[in-house]
DNA sequence: CTCGGAAGAA
DNA sequence: TTCTTCCGAG
């Protein structure tokens, strides 16, 4: 093993340090959002709801004031947390959810990547609905450490098995994040926290615990893997090498995936189950964990609640948690614009349609309009969405959203939003193709502007021509990237307009959604409506509120995974590079990459057995359409081609991406460097910070009783080894929650 | 409500 | 840098 150990972790350090925020010295905004929502005190306050990593402030003026007393500024109001909010738009670190009130929606990729890079999540996925997202705070973390960064790393051992010594570990890296000085009476939290953590933890280790002592233990000591630290783009890659998915076919193949764990009340995040127990689960088995997951046939899909987007650096594998995270992914690619390497990582990942551009608002519309029709009547088709729907409509109904939910016959649900999913998440769905909404990324609005100017171009896009507003020359690295990508297995994705195909659909197909893993449609929320069309809908959970008519603009995109490996180091190929920070981030894929080949195949192969369902060749082709969709990809394609089949795909991407792109090549990469200081000194600091007991809390309820109903569903499957994992995060979590500071 | 620019604090 | 503050604009 230790290949993934070693070769895992190969990555060089560098690649690890991401965590370097570089907020760390003090607390930050997000992670304390993090904090309050994991604990239940606060769910009346503020909770996690509707998709992944998609929270609402119920009470936004008691955020602030929280928040405010974290920070030692009185003058906090919600108007200024708004505003440092949306300052994470551009960070990535999250999104609004349009249409919906005081609602904002993680995104882990960043978050945990950049921030945690050593802690592993596990997947929570928050399929359904009301699931609580993994919480990020560390639940579902679990981290493995490379062995290049062993000292700070936990042993594997100890970071699994003692959570307390993991914790502290990760706490210590996390804290470097959040930590902040104050030490007034403000931390939330920290109380809160660690009883809770505890608590979450105990019964994790239990109930998962065992099973993972058992059979995966995934976590248990073996599990460590190193993923946490991989950089994060690496990690994505590595993770699906390594962690395929074993954890999968552990957990669940039950049917249903009736024993899904969830890990603790709070985090309902399953952890993602290392692969197997030793080392060998590090490495795992080449599934793709997208791919060969698929539940569907086995798994029962259901809505898992396990990923957590932050967790999603390392998902478990769980077929679900797979797309989810891949959903989560694309997601972000496509709503964050995330870079378009990301998408490397995911070869399997088809994007059909690619979205319009921005300005797109008058233009896109139709499109996407048309967009989303296909979608839909693909997901009538097929089934509905992941995971929501699948749920009781009882659990269903829980909806998300509305703290209140209509009916409030569900007392089940409430005692325990999230602890208790069990039971729901009886039925498992199933699958739901995974169908991902893709959020528009939200270039401000000058950007939009500019740009929209580009749209035309963008249409083309796949190269990338895009723009360069920000006088980056992303836009073509983008283009290699995507091309990469597409040569990776991803589809196309032309316009949205285009791709779509006169069915209307996407050219994705969307298969059945059974098979899953060959296709994976994600929709990519958009963030904008959410949608709670479709999944709420169904169980009208929602109060009327506010979505936004219809109109916003959520252009669907399906995407299909395919599954095609291919390495991170055949991204390469970026003919751009203008910035030192991509050739980094290339590098950084590039050379840890080492990947073995075993790796690569897995995503095909592997998964293609696997699933075997079908789909594959389908999904393979399914580029789009002949004439959009291939073009592009240029060097993409050659870049890739020999190992598998490309599929060129033509992403599109929005301006921002391009940017993205350089961003987060450039900022992963200075913040790493960033970071790496501040880690230190942040470890130095842990030792001193610690809680100190807030008043605060009183406000919102503790006991929480929220309102809230759903989260059942979301637990679904989680494997005990990743509960575990959560637990353990809980726990680093709510040490690194300790950061308080004084004012 | 939400979005960001701008200026400034730490 | 990450917010905090203020503020004008949808």
């Amino acid at each position: 093993m230790k290949t993934p150990g070693d070769n895992g972790i190969a990555f060089p350090e560098w690649a690890y340090k991401p965590e370097s925020s570089p907020g760390s010295r003090q607390i930050q905004l997000w992670h304390f959002i993090l904090e309050l929502l994991r604990k239940e005190e606060y769910h009346d306050v503020i909770a996690w709801q509707g998709d992944y990593g998609e929270f609402v402030i119920k009470d936004p003026d008691e955020v602030a004031r929280l928040w405010g007393a974290r920070k030692c500024k009185p003058q906090m109001n919600y108007d200024k947390l708004s505003r440092a909010l949306r300052y994470y738009y551009n960070k990535r670190i999250l999104h609004k959810t349009k249409g919906k009130r005081f609602t904002y929606k993680f995104n882990f990729n960043k978050l945990v990547l950049v921030n945690y890079p050593f802690i592993d999540m596990g997947s929570t996925g928050s399929s359904v609905p009301q699931s609580a997202p993994p919480v990020p705070t560390g639940a579902g973390t679990h981290f493995r450490f490379p062995p290049s960064t062993p000292s700070e790393v936990l042993s594997p051992n100890e970071d699994l098995r003692s959570p307390g010594g993991m914790f502290s570990s990760v706490a210590r890296r996390m804290a470097r994040g959040s930590v902040s000085d104050c030490s007034d009476g403000t931390s939330v939290n920290s109380e809160i926290e660690e009883g809770n953590a505890g608590a979450g933890e105990e019964r994790g280790e239990r109930g998962v615990g065992g099973g993972g002592g058992g059979g995966g233990g995934g976590p248990g000591g073996g599990g460590v893997s190193y993923r946490s630290i991989i950089h994060p783009r690496l990690s994505h890659e590595a993770l699906f090498r390594m962690y395929g998915g074993p954890g999968n076919h552990a957990g669940h193949h039950g049917s249903r995936h009736t024993h899904r764990i969830h890990p603790d009340s709070l985090s309902p995040f399953p952890v993602s189950p290392l692969p197997g127990p030793g080392g060998a689960g590090l490495l795992a088995p080449p599934l793709s964990p997208a791919l060969s997951m698929t539940p569907t046939s086995h798994l029962p899909y259901t809505p898992s609640p396990t990923l957590s987007p932050m967790l999603s650096s390392h998902f478990s594998f769980n077929p679900e948690d797979m797309k989810r995270y891949l959903q989560a992914h694309t997601q972000s690619v496509y709503n964050y614009g995330l870079s378009p390497r990301a998408f490397l990582h995911y070869p399997n990942i088809v994007i059909p349609q690619p979205h319009r551009p921005a300005a797109d608002k008058a233009g896109l519309t139709g499109e996407r309009g048309a967009a989303e029709r296909a979608e839909r009547a693909a997901t009538a088709a097929g089934g509905e969405r992941g995971g929501e729907r699948h749920h009781h409509p009882s659990l269903a109904h829980s909806a998300h959203h509305h703290p209140h939910p209509p009916h409030s016959a569900h007392p089940h649900i409430h005692s325990h939003p999230m602890h208790h999913p069990l039971h729901l998440s009886e039925e498992p769905p199933h699958m739901s193709p995974f169908k991902f909404k893709l959020q528009p990324p939200p270039p401000g609005r000058k950007h939009r502007e500019s740009q929209s100017h580009s749209k035309a171009r963008q249409s083309s896009l796949s190269s990338g021509s895009m723009t360069s507003t920000s006088g980056l020359g992303s836009s073509l690295s983008f283009g290699s990237d995507l091309s990469s990508a597409s040569g990776s297995g991803l589809v196309s994705a032309s316009s949205s307009t285009q791709s779509l195909n006169s069915a209307g659909l996407p050219k994705i197909k969307v298969e059945p959604i059974s098979d899953i893993e060959s296709e994976e449609e994600v929709e990519v929320t958009d963030i904008s409506d959410e949608d709670p069309d479709e999944r709420d809908e169904e169980f009208q959970l929602f109060s009327p509120r506010h979505y936004r008519a219809p109109d916003h603009h959520h252009h669907h995109l399906l995407l299909h995974h395919h599954h095609h490996h291919h390495l991170a180091n055949g991204t390469a190929a970026p003919q751009h590079q203008p910035h030192p920070d991509e050739d980094l981030d290339e590098d950084v894929f590039k050379a840890p990459a080492p990947p073995p080949p075993g790796l690569m195949p897995f995503f095909t192969s592997q998964h293609t057995h696997s699933n075997a369902h079908r789909v594959l060749p389908t999904l393979k082709s399914e580029p789009v359409e002949p004439g959009e969709g291939n073009t592009p990809p240029p060097q993409t394609g050659s870049v890739e081609p020999p190992q598998t089949k490309c599929i060129p795909l033509k992403l599109r991407f929005k301006r921002r991406w391009s940017e993205d792109q350089r961003m987060e090549a450039s900022q992963e990469e200075s913040d790493d460097k960033k970071v790496r200081p501040e880690e230190e000194r942040e470890r130095e600091r842990q030792s001193n910070g610690r809680m100190e007991t807030e008043e605060d809390g009183t406000g919102s309820g503790e006991g929480d009783s929220p309102p809230p109903l759903a989260y059942e569903g979301s637990l679904a499957t989680p494997l005990a080894s990743q509960r575990r994992v959560s637990a353990e995060l809980h726990r680093a979590t709510a040490q690194l929650s300790l950061e308080n500071k004084d004012c």
